[in-house]
DNA sequence: AGCGGCGAGTTGTAGGACAACTGTTGTGTT
DNA sequence: AACACAACAGTTGTCCTACAACTCGCCGCT
């Protein structure tokens, strides 16, 4: 390994697909209606025509936009609004704050503990081995709408950064520690309140959705394994499908 | 419109993402390992570079393959085994078989009558519209997953469809009849058995997710709604999550 | 009015060239 | 021997130009 490892500069495709993105949701181009064409965007953006058609293929590949060849690109119409899909790798209070709404994270615990069975095969860690486990509630305008158990290696995270793992999004964290995760495997399963671990009474009777999932860098490494237990009426997920 | 519309062949590039899929979940590539260079590929398919780079980075956006700058295109590692997404726009059986399981489906009604409610909000259409509707069991392996309600504008459908409505795939007699679904919106819910309408006594106390979803031709008019509910346990929903 | 073809505009594909990045290999220094 | 660094081959990212395929509205003809 080189001892200086400069990080590359983002590809400029995944720059305008970013800003596209961006505009899009913001609602600068309405639903149903054509974007620019290829070409007009190539001015636009001072690029070439294969980055913008790039760009505009991930777009796609996102369900935000229709290609239709001779015709031009089309934001998608679905009814009216576009809603942030599960499909995307993003926090949930930055979901929520999307919707408009108040979001709040109360800690409930955080612990450096020996990872369980399931933790270590999940993580690939062997067995024994420390990993800090987070415990949130997740409230959005004041009611609580999800519960999560974020749990990550313990030699990946400094003890430095403990307490601010609490607090903020693990997401930042991971960030800051240069293990952004970039993609995960998530299971999807239906489960009662009185099966939630760390759950309230209040929940007891009521129905979850839980989003079980591990969280891997780029290099492919698992960096994170987070059971995501959401109230079953207080979130709703949304999946764009395509093709 | 022309008198005469001729469907226009499939793109070169949508062709090798197809092939190059198939190939990957078939295990012809193995997890990890790297596929062949977009060089490589061109003399392979006999295409130019700019197709194979377009259905590199398609595959790369349904997070199939990870492509390294410098490096190569590598068939992503999920701890082994590489299963079948939610975010694809397959049915359901074509799902269970890829997973190696004997897939079957059983036609419990068949119905022409008016849309209620909520299925006139969804397919946007008027209220004592006429829809045809499709009562199914899915079973894989001879056990019940899944419990599926379809509902189609009836005026789509010649009467002379309905007899294989119930036999084979809905997706098959919206093909046959020109309206193709390229994309689909889908709400995920957990319900307990007592509450689908047409469940057997058996799921009363199970748990099941419904798939709530309204597909779309590639005009975005709605074509189909269909609620789906998924017996919790039998059948893994999987989401890959990317960037 | 209706039909049909033409043509401008747009996306899909081709081919060649160079830039940027990665991993390895080799080389020189310590 | 161990380490730092330069060179290099291989790969993906971007650019340019040109043409093919497709869509849709325009216009003239019947």
């Amino acid at each position: 390994m080189p001892s200086s490892t400069t990080t590359p500069r983002t590809p400029l495709a995944r720059q305008i697909t970013e800003d596209l993105r961006r505009r899009i949701v913001a609602g600068e181009f309405s639903p149903g209606s054509r974007l620019p064409s290829e070409a007009e965007l190539c001015e636009r953006y001072r690029v070439s025509r294969v980055t913008v058609r790039t760009a505009a293929k991930s777009l796609e590949s996102q369900g935000l936009v229709d290609i239709r060849h001779g015709s031009g690109m089309f934001v998608v119409d679905f009814g009216g609004q576009i809603r942030s899909g599960l499909q995307e790798l993003r926090s949930i209070t930055e979901t929520i704050e999307e919707l408009g709404l108040d979001a709040k994270v109360r800690r409930i615990s955080l612990t450096r503990r020996q990872a369980d069975e399931n933790e270590c095969a999940r993580l690939d860690v062997n067995a024994n081995d420390e990993i800090v486990a987070v415990h949130r509630e997740i409230l959005a305008d004041g009611e609580v709408v999800a519960i999560s158990i974020d749990a990550i290696p313990g030699n990946l995270v400094p003890a430095s950064e403990d307490v601010s793992l609490g607090n903020g999004s693990v997401f930042a964290v991971l960030d800051r520690i240069g293990l952004t995760p970039n993609r995960a495997l998530a299971e999807i399963h239906a489960v009662r309140g009185s099966d939630v671990p760390i759950a309230e009474d209040h929940v007891a009777d009521e129905l979850l959705i839980l989003l079980d999932q591990v969280h891997y860098d780029r290099s492919g490494e698992p960096v994170a394994y987070s059971k995501t237990y959401f109230v079953e009426g207080r979130f709703q997920f949304v999946i764009l499908r395509t093709r």
